[in-house]
DNA sequence: CTGAAAGCGCTTACAG
DNA sequence: CTGAAAGCGCTTACAG
């Protein structure tokens, strides 16, 4: 690998210290104008770029900020990232993107990494496995600052991005008994996802307020996979009394709903509506149409990344973790909307 | 921001020199057992971590690879992706992804931003602005390696991990022939996407193969959005003679077509028969499903990896660049199958 | 306006 | 088996 230039190279290459290079190329007002001249110039013929390890080490800053997400793949992830990138970029901050692929142990290797002194704080949405919360502690036993966001823990008083789950599902609740929708079920994710949890209170609630009946055979936990949503979804179908509504946890496992209804030649909405939560694109694609609760992802990207900011720029050492709940909309499609 | 524990701390504690720490933790085999115990034990109960700025200036060493893709959000730049990481992991290197959002700015910003110390080499699928070259001849001129896959630039002689899209393009477009088309359009993608030209390549061949003419009016080309997709379908069906076959550059681009054929009841496939690229999930969850093209995206992130890495590691300088041209295969679904 | 020196947190010949 | 010293590529008081 070939040598790259340094300062030192500029400097005996024109006959000034490394102290003189490294005050011109920062534009201090005390370098002599000539001076400076010849070292841009110089600096640009041949290519200079500053090594930004020596740089972040003599300031003990990096600027940057690790991102650790389940999985890039997901439409959602993705999107928060955007926001995340664009305030990051705005407040003259990189990122270190990485995922977990909903493992445990890669959010542990990963968290360590990124604290060997690459990042000056994190903003995490939790693995699916992850229970054990000692690799965040010590973070937080360091003084690094953290930021949940969509999957948190909420042992830990940290800062935290969330959307309103518990409304978003009572609305979408509502909207299915506005509908005509008589006995409801919910598809909902594995029993330790909070996201999923608070869906399911929404749709608790939505269901006594409108006396209607709260019932076990109706609530379905499956995992994150399209196979096991088609699976419960005929599980339901085959209840003596089946459902005419469908709430599903995710766009993904709605997919796998809606193909087992139609399989089984169910008309939707008519027989059965659905409703899932995300809003990713497969929504306005699929047949029909699928109603969907939208979350504001680059406002949740954008808000996460400047509470992690100020909390890292808080040199008075008087910021408080802040917790945000921010609203969603109910996108109504096909699934869901019958036609009285 | 707290102190972080360093060496330094560590040799004061125990009385011995920061080298003898540093040749404990990296469980030199000169140490005496009782201080290495020591050593270790002290360094666990205060959460030591070694700075790896530190480390990888004085080696001069990242072991780090940095990544550049249009698009995050994109299955196939996600599942490539997958790939990459797979092979970094296996032989112990980190990577640091970045997207550029398709602009050529963002690009350069990115490639400086990580060719300041950061990496050790470059797998770079390019921006769809990109068009100078600067920022990557530069790279090269400081010997620092770079691996291209799926949108590469010819002029360079570096690695890269292609399809073979011409290949490819062949097959679906003999598919259709197979299946009965008689007039078969191909929307592309902008005129300077490779990618997108040698698909077009593919078709012309496949048509002249079997007795066809190849029509420009057939032939349109779109930016990668789903209205322009829409609005040449439109355009392609208000043809005198329309046509009755269509091949799409990319799954997204066809749900557009997709859609423009179902809003004008057009019979798919018996009046118009589609196939796509790339395979993404949606394939399977549009309706009709759609044939479509996949590329071995686990495979091209894995390879794009082990070029690199066989690059960085070449102490003896004998490495010469390698072009590799991976199979595609051809996932036939609803959209162009035919009953005879 | 410029330079010598110390230091960021490590590693590594060299000496003992 | 251990330590002192030099060095990775920078920045920054301090002195002149």
């Amino acid at each position: 690998m070939a040598h790259q230039v340094t300062i030192k190279d500029l400097a005996r290459h024109l006959n000034v210290s490394v102290a003189t290079i490294s005050r011109a190329l920062r534009d201090m007002p005390e370098i002599k104008p000539e001076t400076r001249q010849a070292v841009l110039q110089l600096a640009k013929e041949w290519d200079y770029q500053p090594n930004i390890l020596a740089t972040s080490l003599v300031k003990s800053r990096t600027k940057t900020i690790g991102v650790i997400v389940p999985d890039l793949a997901y439409h959602f992830f993705a999107s928060v990232i955007k926001g995340i990138e664009a305030e990051a970029i705005a407040r003259g901050y990189s990122l270190l993107l990485t995922q977990t692929s909903e493992l445990y142990e890669r959010e542990l290797i990963n968290v360590q990494n990124l604290s060997r002194g690459q990042v000056e704080g994190f903003i995490i949405s939790l693995s699916q496995e992850t229970v054990d919360l000692d690799h965040l502690k010590r973070l937080q036993r360091k003084g690094i600052p953290l930021v949940f966001f969509d999957r948190d823990a909420q042992e830990l008083d940290v800062s935290k991005v969330m959307v309103d789950n518990v409304g978003a599902a009572y609305e979408a609740t509502k909207h299915l008994i506005d509908n005509g929708c008589k006995r409801i079920a919910f598809l909902a994710g594995p029993q330790s996802v909070t996201v999923s949890n608070q869906r399911l209170e929404g749709y608790g609630n939505a269901l006594k307020d409108h006396g209607m009946l709260v019932e076990d055979e109706l609530i379905l936990h499956g995992e994150y996979a399209l196979s096991k949503a088609v699976a419960i979804t005929h599980h339901l179908l085959n209840l003596e009394n089946r459902p005419d509504g469908l709430i599903v946890v995710s766009d993904r496992l709605a997919v796998g709903a809606i193909s087992a209804l139609k399989a089984r030649n169910i008309k939707i909405p008519d027989e059965v509506a659905v409703v899932s939560f995300n809003d990713e694109p497969i929504c306005t694609v699929i047949t029909p149409t699928l109603s969907s609760v939208a979350q504001p992802t680059l406002d949740i990207g954008r808000n996460a990344t400047s509470l992690l900011i100020d909390e890292i720029e808080d040199a008075a050492g008087t910021f408080k973790p802040e917790i945000q709940i921010l609203k969603t909309q109910l996108i109504v499609r096909e699934s869901s909307q019958r036609l009285k």
